[in-house]
DNA sequence: CGAGCTTATGGACACCGTCCATTTCAGAGG
DNA sequence: CCTCTGAAATGGACGGTGTCCATAAGCTCG
């Protein structure tokens, strides 16, 4: 019945693995992307520098797990602020808005690496799969209590998403907004991003 | 009268600084932002991996000149867009918007960089001056033709430029969109979102 | 107990950005 | 004309990185 027993956890180091992901977030949150390093987590985590190399094939495969990680977490706060509003389809577009912008400018270094192609490999399975968490969410968020004279649901969800993800891009990166702007005027732009997003829940057919 | 005269351009080399611009711009589209490199661009112009140190003080520097030279070419692109429409208010904004996609889609190297706060110095002032000249596009379009009833310009800028911004970094990206996807909708999405921009240009104010 | 596999180590290599001393050379001033 | 100066270019060095390699250590199981 040991035949197909998962690895004992207890080799040289125990949990090297998760350790390493652990120092990677860390780093992350601290130094940012360009601090995250293969030989970084291992002076951490007190290992030699090639150790990593057992558990991750390449940098990019370090990125790519902490990229699921924080991709996961996404994916649980999304769930469980829409869950709430099951029922009230608009409060949960604005919980679903709501969520990404905390989670965005709380850790401005994690959301940026969740769309970093050159970095991490989003055709990773765990990082797909999260990433499909985030989309089945917003998706499920739109198809509840749905007004019949719609486009369909994959272009609303796309307009939705162009909006958040674009506000807070241009926030992170500090795209043609005065420095001065982007720590005042947060709650008054939130707000202004919800009502558009209530227009384009609420708008009619374009004309194709 | 010689005192002040700028410093002839024939030395040794004669326009290293341009010359390694141009090789950085070419490893930028071709390898993207990871190949552009100081040792790269000297090793193109054929000169020494520590010439650029006289032209460029870090890799920040090379990148910054590069940005600069791109967001010129993306402004005058905009300028000329946009003045065909000027009487337009809604063409100019579709225009600008085009614009924008054209630009990303065709250099997407180059649109990345610019938004690399990371990489380059956007406090600089030719990337500083630049960068105004996208968002004064944007701004003198939005402040012609202008109904009266209408939120600040600034609003509206906002919210246009995320719209457009996030839609291309999602296509760029390749965020929550399935990849057969990104290539056969592109017309598709850029109606939309031309019609959602409409909706943002003629939405009413909303409650603060 | 010993075989075998996984894991950890340390060294090596090729890059990279940056600093440094040195050399080269165009142009200014005597 | 000739020297002098200072910017431009060179080559070497250092520390850092990712990746590969041979080696050693430790656990599991036959």
């Amino acid at each position: 019945m040991k035949a197909k027993r998962k690895r004992t956890v207890g080799q040289k180091h125990g949990d090297l693995r998760n350790e390493l992901l652990r120092e990677g977030l860390k780093l992350l949150d601290t130094h940012g992307i360009e601090g995250v390093t293969i030989r970084g987590v291992a002076r951490e985590a007190g290992v030699a520098h090639s150790a990593p190399a057992n558990h991750f094939r390449s940098k990019r495969a370090l990125l790519t797990a902490i990229a699921a990680i924080v991709f996961a977490d996404l994916a649980d706060r999304i769930d469980s602020a829409t869950a709430e509003m099951a029922h009230h389809t608009e409060q949960a577009i604005k919980a679903f808005a709501d969520t990404c912008f905390q989670f965005a400018f709380d850790a401005p270094n994690r959301y940026h690496l969740l769309w970093q192609r050159q970095l991490i490999d989003q055709d990773d399975p765990a990082v797909a799969a999260e990433m499909d968490r985030v989309y089945a969410a917003l998706l499920s968020v739109l198809r509840q209590d749905r007004a019949p004279h719609r486009v369909d649901i994959e272009t609303d969800a796309i307009a939705i998403w162009s909006m958040i993800h674009g506000y807070i891009s241009m926030r992170l990166d500090g795209n043609l907004v005065e420095a001065a702007d982007t720590v005042t005027n947060l709650p008054r732009h939130k707000a202004i991003l919800l009502s558009l997003i209530d227009g384009v829940y609420s708008r009619e057919v374009p004309t194709p």
